[in-house]
DNA sequence: AAAAATTGCGCAACCGATTGAAAAGTTAGG
DNA sequence: CCTAACTTTTCAATCGGTTGCGCAATTTTT
């Protein structure tokens, strides 16, 4: 029992009226009689019509869509963003549509011509960690379209961003780890590309200055894949190696779990004769034994602040206000776990 | 410096030819001389010029965007089966346009009627946990739009399915514990309103069946919530009421982490004294200590087949071919790690 | 050189809605 | 009974592309 799809030309034609007074009396326009309104809403609801909003996007050259792109989309981190991007979207009555680049720039570059093809209101975008060029960015934002980069985001262009503040959760990390008696903490860095590593690296740094601790360079260990094995190796060789230490802050999560598998495998006790703490708060973590404390990135938060500071530009554009670009910068929060209460 | 959207009629107006030319030109049809068509695509380039996909969309009554609505997007296997549909859809030259219900049936609703209203080409859809009413989902379906359901799907709906063999990984996890030695397996079952539970349940049952070790009921013991407190606690309860057990197959993965960390806390050994498989294979699991047995629902196979059935229904209802619905069933695989073997 | 074929391009309708302006139809006032 | 003033409805343009058809201008055929 295939049912048509109706417009509202064929609900004009049933009712012997034209296609303007069915969409007036849809929207309860003054100007047309309760009758002609009772007639055409009831028929609407029998044949079940609903309307084409590609026409209506067209017409008003607005689609109510906005579009998010993310590197990936298996990871906590982003799809708690998207998550918090929706419920914002959906007060506003926007959809969402999602493109994945798969850290490919060409990805990345085809994803946002084809939200630009789709006439997205506005754009979110957190860069694969290749990307280098920022012509499509540029060429989107020329065209009027509102932006906001998140967490991956460029220095080179100026759009708004949202972003955590990595040297602040570092910062936490450490000083926690000083507090609860650490002397001499190991940090598993990041990646030398990514402004994340530094910026998590010199806040292990700061942290340390300021409780009065030496910074010493043979306790900062790089990890740059951040894979599970890399830091399970690196930590066995470390231990081995008969390097005196009593924390650790990693990088990330998943260095901290491979680190901390080591550790136990050597016989050493989390957190008694080591502290741990990552970074990302994955969920995984609380699920640990012992559950890992962590820098907690709230991705709801960030998808959250980042859709509103979009939505806001939108408005502003749509009154014709110059929008001068904001970074906002979300603070972390640090998680309190038994890896680390000594 | 910004820069206007330009369309074919300001390209034609430049160039002081008409619109249809541009058109043509820019498809490259035989009817446009090499010298027009040279003009218009250096301008078209210089004006960094974008075809507005709305206007096609609604001249060909066709988005090339398919729809996927999730209950949830925070969770490895929901986004592993959009990262396969995503990449099927970028073959096929489609968008993927994403919904998450929050596993609220009402949201689910309003979903769907935004997905028709920009008319999707197809839709891809995991019903919430607490969907009954399949009115929307109807109305869809009868208006010609193809429909795939996969992982939640209802039967009370002659659609297209794809969904994992629940019972045959039950069966596996189940018939493994065995292979190790295992005579007295827990079962901690889900909860009764899904099918899954049942399916896993029994296929729990019949590998007991099969090789000979009779179902003994007080080994099914209910964790309907699934989350890590309830296993964590029904754990210990059992373990103190002296329960004799030495395998544990888990209704997922939360459930059997929180198994593992109750045995562990009380002094049992994982997996010498007592062998565990979860369901499901989250991307933690692989993580623990020890390494979680755990069967894989291969999130991205799941998100490769709906999407390939719903490709190919859109191309047999383009070419009004009858097109008659498919149940499709991936297996699972059993990943064997350490917590199972002894 | 006239007729036929080919080439290159423009006109206008169309997709499905919205909306300002014009045109009916209705009622009231003089 | 005529006109002004409403009320209600229709017309037609618009959004940005696509496409069948027609029409010149040019080239080829006879």
């Amino acid at each position: 029992m295939r049912k048509a799809q109706y417009t509202m030309q064929d609900i004009a034609n049933q009712l012997g009226i034209s296609k303007s007074t069915v969409s007036r009396a849809l929207k309860n326009h003054p100007d047309i009689s309760q009758e002609t309104k009772d007639a055409v809403n009831k028929l609407a609801e029998e044949m079940d019509y609903q309307p084409n909003s590609l026409a209506l996007s067209l017409r008003h050259k607005k689609s109510f869509v906005i579009g998010i792109i993310v590197p990936e989309i298996v990871h906590d981190f982003f799809a708690n963003v998207i998550s918090g991007v929706q419920s914002v979207a959906y007060e506003e009555g926007y959809n969402v549509m999602i493109c994945i680049s798969n850290e490919s720039p060409e990805q990345e570059e085809v994803d946002v011509k084809a939200m630009y093809s789709s006439r997205v209101d506005g754009l979110l975008i957190s860069l694969t960690k290749e990307t280098k060029k920022l012509k499509h960015i540029e060429s989107i934002v020329n065209k009027g379209v509102p932006l906001v980069m998140f967490d991956r985001v460029s220095e080179n262009i100026n759009v708004s961003k949202v972003i955590t503040d990595d040297f602040q959760g570092a910062f936490m990390a450490t000083d926690h780890l000083v507090k609860q008696g650490c002397k001499k903490i190991v940090h598993l860095s990041g990646p030398d590309n990514l402004s994340i590593s530094s910026l998590r690296l010199n806040g292990y740094k700061d942290a340390l200055s300021k409780n009065n601790i030496p910074v010493d360079d043979n306790l900062i260990i790089p990890c740059p894949e951040g894979t599970l094995s890399e830091a399970t190796k690196t930590m066995k060789s470390i231990i081995n190696s008969n390097l005196e230490f009593d924390g650790i802050f990693a990088n990330n999560d998943v260095t901290a779990i491979g680190a901390m598998n080591a550790l136990k495998e050597l016989g050493k006790k989390v957190p008694e004769d080591i502290s741990i703490v990552g970074f990302g708060d994955w969920r995984l973590s609380q699920l640990l034994d012992p559950p890992l404390s962590s820098i907690e990135q709230s991705g709801i938060n960030i998808g959250v602040e980042s859709a509103k500071l979009l939505f806001k530009q939108i408005k502003e554009e749509e009154n014709d206000k110059e929008f001068t670009p904001i970074t906002k910068v979300v603070q972390n929060n640090l998680i309190e776990r038994k890896s680390s209460i000594k």
